[in-house]
DNA sequence: TTTAGCACTATACTTTTGTATAGTCTCAAG
DNA sequence: CTTGAGACTATACAAAAGTATAGTGCTAAA
């Protein structure tokens, strides 16, 4: 296994891995800004089509839905089809990877949750 | 368990549970940005010292670097201690949840990884 | 032949994030 | 009484990210 946590025991920051480096970065990539993790969950939840995704989510423009999924194609995590020219259909679609990052999810809430509840015994 | 993958079988996303997107929120805001995790891993690595941290992290800037210790206070990531006056002698310091965050780093390490492998087989 | 739906794109901003460079404050040693 | 170290702060600026609003190109039905 290779983890942040092995490394640290180890090696120094600045020789860091660089494969961990850009894994971690592939990572960041995949989940930053406001609206990627919206639009992933969005895509789990069969909201495949550009004017459905725009409708589940809140206040998103067409601006920023038409880059976040570009850019989400161009990362690995989104497919986008055509399915029909009239009239004009295209489907996005996660890729396994794309679902694979629940897993990422799911490590974030829970540390999110536990680190909540640790937060409210300090103040108290 | 709380997780993103069982609501995704249950609920819409609209309805995403508030506790989950706030704890969410919380990951994202203590990994965000450029410098956040480089002072993490920084950290780890018993760098405690401001200029400690200035030398060890590769181009950051006195301002960034005040700055984003500071959200990692608010945050309740790091704890900044006062050892002494003279000389002036501050510690910065992981909280526990602040260590915690390595089970973050190490999900989105490993979801880098394969997705990178993933990537490479899709290509060729 | 106009109207309407879908999937966007274009332009002009505003806000947030990060950079560059210099300066402050406090003490202690030379 | 100047110099230097440590831990910052201040000001100005540049770049990136996000918003607001309007418009395009295609087709199909009224």
């Amino acid at each position: 296994m290779n983890s942040f946590t092995e490394v640290l025991q180890e090696e120094e920051v600045n020789h860091c891995p660089k494969p961990l480096i850009l894994a971690l970065k592939d990572t960041m990539n995949a989940v930053k800004g406001k609206w990627k993790l919206p639009i992933i969950a969005a895509l789990f939840h069969g909201k495949n089509r550009f004017k459905n995704l725009q409708e589940n989510i809140e206040k998103i423009t067409p601006r920023m839905l038409s880059k976040e999924l570009k850019e989400l194609e161009i990362n690995g995590i989104v497919t986008r089809r055509v399915l029909g020219q009239s009239p004009l259909l295209i489907e996005y679609r996660l890729t396994p990877s794309g679902k694979n990052i629940t897993k990422v999810i799911d490590a974030m809430i829970d540390w999110g949750l536990t680190h909540r509840k640790a937060e409210i015994k300090m103040t108290k």
